[in-house]
DNA sequence: GCTGATTAGTTGCAAGTGAAACTAATGTCA
DNA sequence: TGACATTAGTTTCACTTGCAACTAATCAGC
């Protein structure tokens, strides 16, 4: 694939859309785009709204700050979209009697039902997205981008978008 | 790696850690902060604004429109970058005497040496990110890449941000 | 148990974003 | 030639975002 093009002073060369870190934006804006027309259009929900979901959903009861470090979120972004949430009643706060400066975020039974509607929605375009491609070559994708996850953090440098 | 976990139903569980939308979201935004470290601290360049360069910097002269679509841009995201990088003295519009709609785009000399700058910057990134991933298994996950982009294109619907 | 550091979460603010409307120029077709 | 559609690029507007500052609560160490 890349050649490794150089120029006539021997130094390689840089296309853009051969670019990795540029290639996987794209990708990245796309399937974002396709999966929020999903839940945007048919359910209002954004993105941010989404991953709170997934995890209340996947894990149950938890506090705002484990919903961020879970789904890798700003912690203002979490604020905002369990805020959200909470006002059109799809989650409930409850305090946590423990230590007050937290509280802990469920779904409610309405949550619950939107939930459940995405889920398979969500999964079947994972599937159509991935449809045709050899399941190998799927699983060496998967795990390279956990390869490429992981030093991407500590690329980034000692920020968190968890907010630490 | 994904067993297609099941709940007690027999619905696919969605576990939003392994789910693939999300996953190379998450990678993107590393990439992408990571990247907007270098020319961002030692340039004070954003994305669009480098994206502007790399092209200009392959392809010499062109006009926005051209940047845009070249690039994946939305054509206010490019008009912005452009202006931006005018008012700094990195690039110049020349108009385009046969179609007085559109106007030629260009590095001036300074934009060329950041350009010089930059790129040896970006490819090293790009080697240290992808470093010690097996040739063969990265040329894989860059085809994989390639089909999902063209797939989640076109499961993104008709929208394309070039604007068109 | 008191003082300073840390943590969970919210809010103000400035910057960035895309959709839609807009301007100016060009193309089309009768 | 004239009327209407199209195109390149800009601007306006509403919305989202992350950072910094803030509040309230808990922790650490003496």
């Amino acid at each position: 694939m890349s050649t490794t093009p150089k120029t006539a002073d021997g130094e390689r060369a840089l296309h853009l859309e051969q670019f990795v870190p540029y290639r996987i934006n794209v990708a990245a804006v796309f399937a974002s785009r396709a999966l929020a027309r999903i839940y945007g259009e048919q359910f209002g929900i954004g993105i941010p709204e989404w991953r709170v979901i997934a995890q209340l959903g996947e894990f149950g009861r938890m506090t705002s700050r484990d919903i961020g470090e879970l789904s890798q979120m700003h912690k203002t972004k979490v604020s905002r979209a369990v805020s959200g949430l909470d006002q059109r009643g799809l989650v409930a706060r409850s305090e946590n009697r423990a230590d007050r400066r937290e509280s802990f975020v469920s779904l409610t039974a309405a949550g619950a039902r939107v939930y459940a509607q995405i889920v398979p929605l969500a999964l079947a375009f994972e599937q159509r997205w991935t449809e045709g491609i050899a399941p190998d070559e799927l699983r060496t994708f998967e795990r390279v981008l956990a390869v490429l996850t992981e030093r991407g953090r500590l690329l980034a440098g000692t920020y968190r978008e968890d907010g630490a």
